[in-house]
DNA sequence: GCAATAGTGTCTTTGAGACACTATGGG
DNA sequence: CCCATAGTGTCTCAAAGACACTATTGC
């Protein structure tokens, strides 16, 4: 890597500032939702936004700086939780304020005890991702192209990962994923389908002793995540273009 | 998004140097390679490594970074390429020099006339990806990891979207995909069978009109890429766990 | 009993993999 | 003719989707 353009000695980097955004996405009575926060500050202030901040220091890893702001915006401490890095954005402009390079992060989250607990609990809520994705909903920077990177991410992971695990508690039944399926694609799904491929799906699912009594009907047996880091067979997603003819 | 950590008025955001980092893969004599740089200066220097660069100023787009970059480096122009972001790499001490956050890209490019052109040549050339998966050469800083993740996003892609045709030309032979299947994924393909899946998966490829001559044999149909942009049905990789039994 | 949810089995179609065969070029 | 590569057909098995049926609870 010779010299940097051919500029004189004294060329410096820019310095840039770095943030960190959270998608945190999670199922409420089976809705698939996103946790967003009402900016108190600047730039875009009173607009909704996704939970985030400034690297504390330049000490800081990314990763780290995202459970940060995960455990301040929300209370949610690490464990148990999936967090895994989406993307950068970095356009310039997309922070009126001055050049910034924001590092996304996916979190899923299973269905908390109350709304949300954390430090700015009171400007943060759960809100219908498809709200977001239909436009009923504006979000401030480039924030809506985000949380659109990352439903696609999530609906994709769901097919040959065992992500849906993490939007559901330590236990849970298979219909319970099947829920999280549904929500997540936007689609419904044949129970008994859905039964026959995640049972096949090696070490997707393992039973876990006991059994889980509802307000009506058979109780369920209840299962954990299994080891598998992949699906296979893959639990594949209905094609949404159903008849995909004349790819021309 | 209220007061940063609770710290005093006069907090700044810390200041940190982007780069970019660029996975250029292509095939070259139907063995998958990677495009590396031998560094000219410190860190690292002497050492292989990505080719890559700082942003130049702090209105540059990461993405028109990373098309400089791959100009500088190879010659190459943006037309016909395709590009996508992979990722950020911000380890703190990922570079001994200061804190960093690099973002990655990951670049197809079909076989080259020459082997490398550009501004930087002399200390560019291609290496098989599988020396560098191996760690039988060693690169520099976490260059290793994002090979790592770039190889797999492609051989991940190669499934469900039509990313081969990037690694060929216009115009290819149903056989030179199966070349390219062959070597990103690392395993041998029945012809026969990949014919059946590539003419089958809608708007994959379309007839391109003439034949083109080879050594010996049946001259092959000439093809150019569809306009699909998943593959329905994909194309599934071989299962590298041959029989995933017992995931527990 | 009935309503409601959990779980099983069976049939049909589609696609994947194995592999025999035909087609068309150059020597 | 032979060799090499291109391209087709056929069989078997695995998995997807549709959907009938049985099982186990609360009332």
């Amino acid at each position: 890597m010779p010299s940097h353009e051919g500029e004189d000695e004294a060329w410096l980097p820019p310095e840039i500032a770095v943030t960190v955004d959270l998608v945190i996405l999670t199922l409420r009575a089976s809705v698939f939702q996103v946790l967003l926060i009402e900016r108190g500050e600047p730039p875009f202030q009173g607009s909704w936004a996704l939970p985030g901040g400034f690297l504390r220091d330049a000490e800081e890893d990314i990763y780290d700086a995202a459970l940060r702001e995960l455990y301040e915006e929300t209370g949610l401490e690490a464990g148990n939780l999936h967090m895994e890095q989406l993307a950068a954005y970095g356009t310039p402009g997309r922070d009126p304020r001055r050049r910034i390079v924001s590092v996304a992060y996916l979190t899923i989250a299973p269905e908390l005890p109350e709304p949300v607990a954390g430090t700015d609990a009171a400007s943060a809520f759960w809100t219908p991702v498809e709200q977001v994705l239909d436009h009923q909903v504006s979000l401030a920077f480039d924030h809506h192209d985000i949380v659109s990177d990352a439903v696609e991410r999530a609906r994709d992971k769901l097919e040959r990962t065992p992500l849906a695990t993490a939007f559901v508690g330590k236990s849970f039944t298979i219909t319970d994923l099947q829920r999280v399926y549904e929500a997540v694609w936007g689609v419904s799904l044949d129970p008994r389908n859905f039964y026959r491929k995640v049972q096949g799906a090696t070490g997707f699912i393992v039973p876990a002793g006991s059994e889980r009594r509802t307000t009506a009907g058979r109780p369920a047996r209840l299962y954990r995540a299994g080891t598998a880091r992949t699906l296979h067979p893959p639990l594949t997603r209905p094609t949404p273009s159903a008849a995909p003819e004349e790819a021309r």
